[in-house]
DNA sequence: GTCTATATTGAGATAGAC
DNA sequence: GTCTATCTCAATATAGAC
């Protein structure tokens, strides 16, 4: 988050950096107001409420993930190059908006909870989409193997990238497009499909009672 | 969960079942009472606070996973095998117990910021570092990838399987076995050493900025 | 725009009768 | 062992003065 200039982007900031590192239902009003240097009560004169700080936080993520998303796909190359660039673009994403990206994976139990929190669940309804066309299309031309469903490998690799910016401090030294490299390394090599296995055979890995 | 025999276990049942769903801090012990059939009040005739409820299903949870791996381990098996045994031993307990798996997810926040904890932070603790060491194992005999942190290795492959608890549902028809083998031959594919790559050269996957 | 003061609600926990 | 009744506390939110 860059400076915040006036108080209300300095309220977000901060909550936002509460919420990241407390969760959001243990994070009081009243302590955001402290952080920021205000009495509780005057939190409500910019906010009608603390889930209105919430939903500005992560409608300003999920908006700056849409608007990276849309240039990768506008580029229109193939299945490969389209999810290293996909997993790039949100590992730069979360980079820039670290706070938010943790509470995007630690508060989705929350969010789906409250009620009023369509709008968000909408946008993030927009960007799974994204990922899971990728992996069909890969899928699709033989890019990907074929013998591993398409949905565990979009979740899988979608945890991969989000759950990275819950351990950022700890992969400390590894830059954001290192990780972004040895995701899509890890998984491209994992997920490539290898000639002479898979659609000639059966369509699934064999079950393998060890 | 077995067939809850006693009054005691109906009720921590219930409330991991609640707690998986909704969440610790928004699961009230009146709702817990209420769906085991008796009146808050009671609920303390057999724990002593919430938190005692919780901690007894994270202790259960955790101490079947440690009885497996210590079975995996006592095998001697090579590193590729040992990995295997472990993601399928994990998902064994995730699938036995799907309720503590999904909290042991989705609340370790909670968890930490929690002081009383102790105890089960511990023995996850352990169960972390069984995990550590089979990738550092496979690393240092060449089985492995050297050429990516074993610490993103690590992350990424614990993530998969324990997140598996949370998408049990979306994987309708992907029996246990299947998911560790879907998961095993992924990273074992995707992290596995290849020749000519890796030591040999730099010992990190080169920064590549598209 | 910020403060003081307080209303309101919801939750965990307890005491003691049955 | 369960219930009724209630205590206590913490948190969101509001009203109105400055």
């Amino acid at each position: 988050m860059t400076e915040p200039q006036d108080r209300r982007e300095l309220i977000v900031a901060t909550a936002a950096e509460m919420f990241a590192r407390k969760g959001i239902r243990s994070t009081t009003v009243r302590e955001i107001a402290d952080s920021v240097g205000v009495l509780s009560g005057s939190l409500y004169h910019y906010f009608s409420s603390k889930d209105e700080i919430v939903k500005e936080i992560l409608m300003g993520f999920l908006a700056a993930i849409q608007d990276r998303y849309g240039e990768v796909l506008a580029q229109g190359q193939d299945a490969s190059q389209t999810l290293r660039a996909v997993v790039l673009a949100s590992l730069r994403v979360a980079k820039q908006q670290p706070d938010a990206t943790v509470i995007y994976q630690n508060e989705l139990r929350y969010l789906r909870e409250t009620p009023q929190y369509k709008e968000v669940q909408a946008a993030a309804a927009d960007v799974q989409r994204v990922w899971a066309g990728v992996i069909e299309r890969g899928v699709a031309d033989g890019t990907f193997r074929d013998d591993i469903s398409p949905r565990i490998f979009h979740r899988l690799i979608r945890d991969a990238v989000w759950l990275s910016g819950r351990g950022q401090h700890s992969d400390a030294g590894y830059s954001t497009e290192r990780l972004a490299d040895a995701i899509t390394s890890i998984f491209l090599q994992g997920f490539a499909a290898r000639p002479g296995i898979g659609a000639s055979q059966s369509d699934e890995v064999p079950a393998q009672t060890p």
